[in-house]
DNA sequence: TTGAAAGCGATACCAC
DNA sequence: GTGGTATCGCTTTCAA
């Protein structure tokens, strides 16, 4: 093997057994350029029973490409990246491409290291899918990298985003707890350096509930604060102020509430309404029955890799921002009143 | 920028700027060696500057190392190996590795070429996290590459395994089931080429069940048969059978049952009690209620990466393999009769 | 302490 | 059609 302990074998290894040059090799496997079929058939022998698998990491160095899209993502057990990995592995297949991802442990300074080691890994494309890191870091690379960020609103002039409209999002399903008769309701609101998507949202559901004359309780959900805490406060605003509803930021808060509260006495839906955001598999299932409104993931997650892709391939081609309508799920979770 | 048009900036790029040498750039960045404060501090700044990210295809190429550990995942939207990603890529950032992820989009056919670009890439070691994949294929590489499988028990010798052991985990989820009084009972089974791990374990729970003198009626669930088909035998059974209780081999082919049983009017639990397996965020919530079986998947997941990490830094590591043991979640959906 | 030079494993452009 | 040769960007001896 080349002489080398046990190492993978190279090019040249299957040159020798092959009874040709490197270049021949490297032209039968890339299917480029011309050769006989004596030399394909000892070529493709050799290789296979070597179990020869090209290095990719020389072929990019040289060729400057690797036909991979890297995945930033926030949150590895989040459903909502989960499902958006999903849908962009299998585009990008689709077109030709790899997806690989990296996570950041939920601190921006890992994020920054993961997005390093993707820039590193010299990916063709970046697909950002995290509300946490400023747009400052992401852009750095952008200039040098087709980047889109997938699931935020992106202001800056370098980056493309799709992204599910949250205002509209938000505001939707604020319109259906007015109207399904609620006067008065509990908005579980995220702070914007939380998570810029979760804030916007929140913020949309005070505003509308406002506009239709609802009483809002604007309870803080910020991501350190215990659920067990926040449902206390949703207890006392029940008792305080005769709410009767409750709107999370996510799905996956929604179930954490649900079940605290529970412990506590309150019975979702029995005792109070509640609504939830994202509508993603598998929460967003009838039988569990949540009221929220789904994102267009399938959506956001293919037009993303088809930006990237069409950036990677034509570098000219401008900045573009997808904004994509969610649509209500209605469930059990929101009685009328 | 080295003339190269707008492309990433390289180790000359810094070193011209620093107005050093590139060995002193290479020496500084990696911290190996020695170079005067005064270098240091040139070299860094220019490095920032220029927001230099070394090549990682060329550093791996040279030092034969990538520092990165590849998944392979069977299904990028299965709960189960979402989990799973999570802790493996927390427990490998302890231990100064990256994980990068592939998926086959579900045939063996794109498994083998998901496995191929991982030992393209030249990972350090291999997790694989299918049940589908042949261990012939998977093995291939394993004189070559670190490998660990992860979720399913590994017959060949030159594979280490840590996994779930399913037949104890059928077996207890069973006696809950025996043991709450049921006499007639569904078990959906999955045959053993859609996936091993499913197998195992529903024909473990058919087993002790007749051992303890329950009824079963054993039920065909392969991933092809549509849930609606599945939840009519269901009801066939439930009627002619007098079956009482319906164990499902996941969660997820659980509540999808749950959803089409309530639409032909059959409610879990009060018409049907009902088990799954997994347990495993979001669905594993006791505001859902699932009756099921909780996999290690923290276990699994961190002694995987303790594996494979150990057998990179040492070949000579014999192969072990490591069954862990599930614990039953008592939930809502599995009523005493 | 520093820089020059030799590769790592592939591709691509050459003459032959 | 085929095989040499110059890279690609970096690490790593080895002299100076």
């Amino acid at each position: 093997m080349n002489g080398n302990r046990g190492a993978q074998p190279t090019i040249l290894d299957v040159a020798a057994r092959a009874g040709v040059s490197k270049s021949a090799v490297s032209r039968v496997l890339s299917g480029t350029g011309r050769f006989s079929d004596e030399t394909r058939e000892r070529v493709e022998r050799a290789a296979a029973e070597l179990g020869y698998v090209a290095n990719a990491m020389a072929r990019g160095l040289v060729s400057g490409r690797t036909h991979t899209i890297g995945m930033l993502v926030r949150d590895a057990s989040s459903m909502v990246y989960t499902a958006l990995h999903a849908v962009m592995e299998r585009r990008a297949a689709e077109l030709g491409y790899r997806v690989v991802t990296t996570t950041g442990v939920g601190r921006v300074e890992d994020e920054k290291s993961a997005l390093a080691a993707l820039v590193s890994m010299r990916v063709d494309g970046l697909v950002v899918c995290s509300g946490l890191l400023p747009s400052a870091e992401i852009a750095e690379f952008a200039p040098r990298i087709a980047t889109v960020v997938a699931g935020r609103p992106e202001l800056h002039p370098a980056l493309s985003s799709v992204y599910c409209d949250e205002v509209d999002g938000g505001t939707t399903i604020a319109d259906a707890v007015a109207n399904a008769g609620h006067t008065t309701a509990v908005v579980l609101t995220v702070p914007a350096d939380n998570a810029i998507t979760q804030h916007a949202r929140s913020r949309a559901m005070v505003d509308r509930l406002r506009g239709r004359d609802v009483d809002v309780v604007d309870l803080d959900a910020s991501f350190v604060r215990p659920t067990g805490d926040i449902a206390a406060d949703v207890v006392d605003a029940m008792r305080h102020h005769g709410a009767t509803v409750v709107m999370c930021p996510t799905d996956r808060l929604m179930l954490e509430l649900c079940d605290v509260l529970r412990r506590r006495g309150v019975e979702v839906p029995r005792d109070l309404s509640a609504t939830g955001f994202d509508g993603v598999f598998p929460l967003a299932n009838a039988w569990i029955g949540f009221t929220t409104l789904e994102q267009p993931i399938d959506r956001i997650g293919r037009e993303a890799i088809d930006l990237v892709i069409g950036r990677i391939e034509d570098p000219a081609r401008p900045v573009e921002h997808r904004s994509l309508r969610g649509t209500v799920i209605t469930g059990r979770t929101l009685l009328p009143r």
